[in-house]
DNA sequence: GCCTGTTTTACCGTTTTCAATAAAAAAGCT
DNA sequence: AGCTTTTTTATTGAAAACGGTAAAACAGGC
């Protein structure tokens, strides 16, 4: 269920944080030692291939200097198109 | 290393899921049909006793319509007070 | 009191993260 | 070409997430 979305999900996490740290001119390793998460844990989760904890996601984040929350997904790229803006149609999951 | 920090930071993720599903008037079996995460794991993800995976973290987010970045960190407060603004020291960790 | 709905907690089994380590692959540089 | 740094991939073992289920605690309402 929804595994299409996960996946695409972690790549552009992945992708997000890999240039954060590409733009601060750090490597895997230094990353690693800064935000306490192996430098093969965090190819890993750079390129995609790992469902990283919240946690994680916010050690790295303090280690980038950078608001958790733009690693999730685009800040600027607001505007979220929502298909239905109220009411919760439980009725097709019954 | 920093693991206060860490249980801060899932009790006022596990906060702001359960304040946004209240607002919208849902319970924990509605969330957990709508999500595909159980309600017994949700539980401990609002009480801030669970490290949940992003791919949680983006599944609650889609199925309370809210961006996910709203769950990792209060939105409006930004302002993100940078200790040191430039340089990345190593040297203190060799 | 009783009953019903919601939440919390505990257990079990499966899956997955993560560190540590090592080795292999890729990229840069002289 | 060689050499070095960086990244990827694989392996092992421990810890933890997650679903399912069930039981317990905590509400309100009659």
């Amino acid at each position: 269920m929804a595994k299409d979305q996960d996946i695409k999900q972690l790549a552009s996490v992945g992708s997000r944080i890999r240039k954060a740290r590409e733009d601060r001119g750090l490597t895997l390793h230094e990353l690693a030692r800064l935000s306490g998460i192996s430098a093969s844990a965090l190819s890993l989760i750079e390129t995609g291939k790992r469902d990283l904890r919240v946690t994680s996601l916010c050690r790295i984040a303090d280690a980038l200097r950078i608001a958790a929350g733009d690693l999730v997904e685009d800040r600027a790229a607001a505007a979220t198109p929502v298909a239905s803006p109220k009411g919760y149609d439980l009725g097709d999951y019954r």
